[in-house]
DNA sequence: AGAACAGTGTAGACGGCAGAAACATTACCA
DNA sequence: TGGTAATGTTTCTGCCGTCTACACTGTTCT
């Protein structure tokens, strides 16, 4: 935990108080998370966060993009252990999807919530975002090209997926799921469900004739 | 736009109050929606609308029940007028839920946005929703006996298509289609398609025989 | 070595917010 | 007509974001 590092003012604040911030919104959820609590938890003033984050927006904003490059990555290595055929790789970026938002729900809400951030905006995180969409819908079209995933445009079919995906995780994060179902269904039983419907929905109407 | 009202103190005071917290979540957003911003437009001091809500909490659960009563009428309506037949009816429902979420962004963000309540509880919202729920299993069952809809545990499909729609609009709400896509998509266009692609996994993996 | 300087943290102030308490006004009913 | 409950206002406390002026620390130049 932060280990040996009270070098001059602080060592490495910014750090921190991105950690901090994380562990705020774990324990307390984005709606509690003020510059003054990540501040205090750091163990300085309320005003030195100013010295690295111009606004509260920006340190939410440097979180999101923490989040969005350990999803990434995550996403990456789950990806590089799956067998090396296009359908398989695609079904395992989705499991790791699903998995890093169930796992790190205070990244996801971050990331995803919509209502922390005023402006919805920012460029590089729009980047990131169509850089996803676009590997998706190439990984797609591979597999219709190989005749495992029915035909039709792809990009809807990554907006399709991709919907099915976030509002799975978002109902399960904002705990919704539980007050659906009665008792005998598990989360991994749900999301096995639901990621086995996406893909019985984007196999080919008839099996293949071999 | 609330007429001639302003018998004694103010009239009726909380449904003005309702009105203006509603226009408030679509010109700032729900994170902008303060008791006294509420309280401002009404006309009223800022300590007023403690008389008919306890809380912040509960004035915004208001609105999420108002919500919720509207966009059940509304299904109520989209579903009677559709044709005589369980899958219509269902598709007509889902529908109608999708175009109450985009015709109504504000109340859906209200009421699905996890972030503004402080608890998930409230039980009424609980009953409501898994009302709903059993609703549409029923409905996937009635569509399974009629062969119109492949086999499985109804809840888990039930579930699968509540996360896409859910998914779907959360992504269209929070302004997430528009950077993730490229020019020539139409939210129609999008929406129909996520549709088409519920009900495509839902059909029978062979064509019905006859 | 010593002085100037930039980077970093602090102290205090301002206005806005949620909520509680005490007070004022109005409608209604006996 | 007078009493009472409902409704709205004022005022206060404590938290928040953010700004400004100041203090400390490490570096760099002479």
């Amino acid at each position: 935990m932060t280990a040996a590092k009270e070098k001059y003012h602080h060592g490495d604040l910014r750090s921190a108080l991105l950690e901090a911030a994380l562990a705020v919104i774990s324990e307390i959820g984005p709606q509690g998370l003020s510059i003054r609590e990540v501040a205090r938890r750091a163990g300085v003033s309320h005003a030195a966060p100013y010295r690295h984050f111009t606004d509260r927006d920006e340190l939410i904003l440097a979180v999101v993009e923490q989040g969005f490059d350990l999803m990434q990555q995550t996403m990456q290595t789950e990806k590089a252990a799956a067998p090396d055929d296009p359908l398989n790789q695609f079904a395992a970026s989705g499991l790791a999807y699903v998995n890093f938002a169930l796992q790190h729900p205070a990244y996801y809400r971050v990331m995803f919530s919509g209502d922390l951030l005023s402006s919805t905006g920012h460029l590089s995180l729009q980047h990131t975002s169509h850089e996803a969409l676009q590997e998706m819908v190439a990984n797609i079209s591979e597999c219709q090209q190989l005749g495992v995933v029915r035909s039709g445009d792809p990009v809807m079919q990554a907006l399709a997926i991709l919907s099915t995906i976030h509002g799975f995780v978002s109902l399960v994060n904002d705990n919704r799921i539980g007050h659906l179902v009665d008792q005998p269904y598990s989360l991994e039983s749900i999301r096995d469900a639901v990621l086995a419907a996406i893909f019985e929905g984007l196999a080919p109407p008839q099996p293949l004739p071999a």
